[in-house]
DNA sequence: AGTGAGTATGACAATAAAGACATTATGCAG
DNA sequence: CTGCATAATGTCTTTATTGTCATACTCACT
């Protein structure tokens, strides 16, 4: 009994790795924190994480296409707003699993 | 109440955004689904996916190295395992983030 | 030791993504 | 309509990663 589950079809590993993509630049990553905190314009997110103008409305512009950010816009500013729970939970699996590697490292010793 | 949690230091954010990239690369991610069907060596990953031998080798030992597969020498071949059921988890989740996103984008015409 | 099968690695070309700069679009105030 | 602020997009350079070819390594067998 090896096999729990089956392949996952080519478009399927398609779209998970793309998924896992956005989630493997760090500013992207800490965009999401941020916006985790609570929503925040571009100015905010600018002094919050040192990045240029340019480059937060790109990255948000992709976390915003695979739908985990939403945005809305207040007179001349662009409120955004993280969605969901999802990075949240997946950041936490992968925490587990960092914190039990270095268990196993530690206890190898 | 908007912030759940808090921010998550640098260094943690580089390592989530590391293992995430991990799997975001179609390849590997194949090559991970394929050894959860059960060990096999490196002959055999290259007949299930057609990929080359060097290829192959090179993105299992990214894997190895973030302990997310193991190999094992049998004579002269090398038997790899994957590890823990991770990999697994964080998939489920992010299919059912996808599942949703369509079902919404569906309800909506 | 020598040979051959199976696997890992060095080196390199091709590709993709990040990040910066300049420009353009959008909305508000006068 | 003009001017000003904020945010998004075009374009380019730089950097990192993939994937290939050739080579070196490891082990079994004779």
């Amino acid at each position: 009994m090896a096999a729990s589950g089956s392949m996952p079809s080519p478009q399927l590993l398609e779209e998970y790795s793309q998924f896992f993509r956005l989630l493997s630049e760090p500013a992207r990553l800490q965009l999401l924190c941020q916006l985790k905190q609570g929503p925040m314009d571009v100015a905010a997110l600018i002094e919050a994480t040192g990045f240029s103008q340019s480059h937060i409305s790109r990255q948000l512009g992709q976390l915003q296409r695979a739908g985990l950010v939403r945005c809305e816009r207040d007179g001349v500013r662009t409120i955004w707003t993280a969605e969901g729970e999802l990075v949240n939970d997946l950041c936490t699996l992968v925490q587990t699993r960092l914190k039990q590697r270095l268990e196993d490292q530690l206890s190898q010793l």
